[in-house]
DNA sequence: ATGGTCGATTATCGA
């Protein structure tokens, strides 16, 4: 971090100019994932969060807003660009990012939707930042496990899952990352007793098994290493008590290509931000990149 | 005690 605030300040020496021509190819090295539950009622609480942890680019979740109604200026003051997927009062995501953002693209392609308008598409948002493909992604809420809902969650997932294989097919190299609130506890340590879960989604086997097919299509879990389990969650419900009790649930991953997860050198879950009054129910995820 | 809390839109619904 002390050479990267000395590339920012424009203050190194000769010594730090070798680094500066090292670091031109990396263009952002923090990279997080927060599900808001709503941006206007948090944007005074994500805008400290986004100073006080030195992000540069932030995928949002659940901005329950429409375009016309995301707080943008609040971001833009301290140097953020927004995009923002725009169509959905309910489920809509964003990414703001102070290292540029190109090629904004709201749904990825043969994503299903789901009956009519507010969008369905508006719960994917692709950019690219510094030369890394950011999808911020909110994947369906399965509901119940006879819900149709569930049905789309997993053919979601299933067609997130092809996407994601021909990005790879058609470039290697490329560095993507799949961010977001996946609805999806992928192992019994992902949430705090499998006894209260025996007939509920996030931890069926079939949702399970179309996140693994996510992983299988090329991607890294790049958090998990370094906030290992048991007992790391990224969402405490807000009834029950859940976060005092530490009652939570692990459902908010980056995925990383192999390009991107060789850069990865560290991450963490901040689970301070789900601390006090205004908190999210969900705590944001952050990563680090060389 | 079969609820408990948020948020958005308006007495419910989704999470």
């Amino acid at each position: 971090m002390i050479e990267r605030e000395l590339f920012r300040a424009g203050t190194a020496g000769a010594r730090g100019c070798r680094r500066r021509a090292v670091r031109v190819a990396s263009a952002f090295v923090r990279l997080a994932t927060w599900n808001v539950n709503s941006i206007r009622a948090r944007a005074d609480r994500a805008v400290a969060w986004l100073e006080r942890n030195d992000v540069d680019v932030l995928a949002l979740q659940e901005t329950k807003c429409r375009a016309d109604q995301f707080p943008r200026h609040v971001f833009e003051a301290i140097g953020y660009e927004v995009a923002d997927s725009g169509l959905s009062q309910w489920n809509g995501v964003a990414i703001v990012s102070r290292v540029g953002i190109e090629d904004v693209e709201i749904g990825f392609p043969g994503m299903p939707g789901w009956g009519d308008p507010p969008a369905p598409e508006a719960r994917a948002l692709g950019v690219t930042c510094g030369g890394v493909r950011v999808w911020s992604l909110y994947v369906p809420n399965g509901r119940s496990l006879n819900d149709p809902h569930l049905a789309y969650k997993l053919d979601w997932l299933a067609r997130l899952r092809d996407a994601g294989a021909a990005w790879l097919e058609e470039d290697p190299s490329a560095q993507l990352a799949l961010v977001g609130d996946w609805n999806v506890a992928p192992q019994d340590d992902d949430v705090w007793d499998m006894g209260v879960f025996a007939d509920s989604t996030h931890v069926s086997p079939a949702e399970r098994t179309a996140f693994t097919d996510v992983l299988g299509s090329g991607f890294t879990d790049v958090v998990r290493p370094y906030a290992p389990g048991p007992g790391v969650y990224t969402y405490w419900d807000y009834t029950q008590l859940r976060f005092p009790r530490r009652e939570g649930m692990r459902i908010d991953f980056v995925l990383a290509s192999p390009a991107l997860a060789a850069r990865v050198t560290g991450a963490r879950i901040d689970r301070n931000e789900r601390k006090g009054k205004g908190a999210s129910d969900h705590a944001p995820v952050v990563v680090d990149l060389e």
